[in-house]
DNA sequence: ATGGTTGCAAACACTTTGCACATGA
DNA sequence: TCATGTGCAAAGTGTTTGCAACCAT
């Protein structure tokens, strides 16, 4: 979690006004534990009484993933959802029932990737990888 | 490739009514070579001269889906994609210049399943792996 | 005959655009 | 100061719903 200092030193280090606006997106995206939707942040600002647009916020989230501050997530919604860019690659595992999100980092599937290359002279530069399923608590 | 006798009997066999609509939906998703989303469709409809509403088609689509004949696809759009749930579980290669979609088969990730499933307590039961780049040709 | 299917209108959710005003550096 | 960011209104896309008319079985 980043104290408001930081937050201002990191959106100057991707050379982006530190509005209070955006001050409080990246405050929002630091403190969640996994991707949120633009309409998830503006319920957030609004328990903050930070008075935003949903407009702005969308603006915000498209610039900061245009800079590489965030990334883009689809989970089979019909809306996008975005984490930070700092922590490393990574996939969510799903839980169909309650909804919840994990983080999963292990993936290794460099191995397919190059398997890929060499079968479809396809250069893969991204891949997006999902689990949908049924976490500890609802197996209960 | 079916003809129209042997759509009707998928549908049939899927205990669903053989209607024009749903014949000539399910006779342009068993021509596609990619999985394709709801306008495509429509599109096609009218060369085809087959008269239809949008809305009927997201109905259509919708309920094969429902019933396992077509599977959603999701492609880092903004919309969903659909394809027939016949052939086996494979990936998709998704040019980021051309857009051209290649099927990918081998996915060797059962192993990552079971790893989940014994780490995070997850019960996996379906996942989406789509890789983006640079087809062969958008190489040259 | 009749229950499932369709067409049309309308609504909905998410996202983008245009423009005048406001604000951070 | 002044380029950049924001708020508001409006529009764009993909998708769903309600309801009356229609059609496959």
């Amino acid at each position: 979690m980043l104290n408001l200092h930081n937050c201002k030193n990191e959106l100057k280090g991707y050379n982006l006004k530190a509005t209070e606006a955006r001050l409080a997106v990246l405050k929002i995206l630091e403190n969640s534990a996994k991707p949120i939707d633009v309409t998830t942040i503006i319920e957030y600002l609004k328990n903050q009484h930070v008075q935003t647009d949903e407009v702005t916020v969308f603006r915000i989230i498209k610039l900061f993933t245009d800079r590489g501050l965030t990334r883009k997530v689809q989970l089979q919604e019909d809306k996008f959802r975005y984490e930070l860019n700092s922590q490393k690659a990574h996939h969510h595992l799903v839980c169909q029932i309650c909804g919840e999100i994990e983080d999963f980092s292990q993936c290794n599937i460099q191995a397919l990737e190059k398997d890929i290359e060499k079968k479809k002279k396809f250069k893969v530069l991204d891949h997006s990888l999902e689990f949908f399923g049924v976490c500890s608590k609802c197996q209960k």
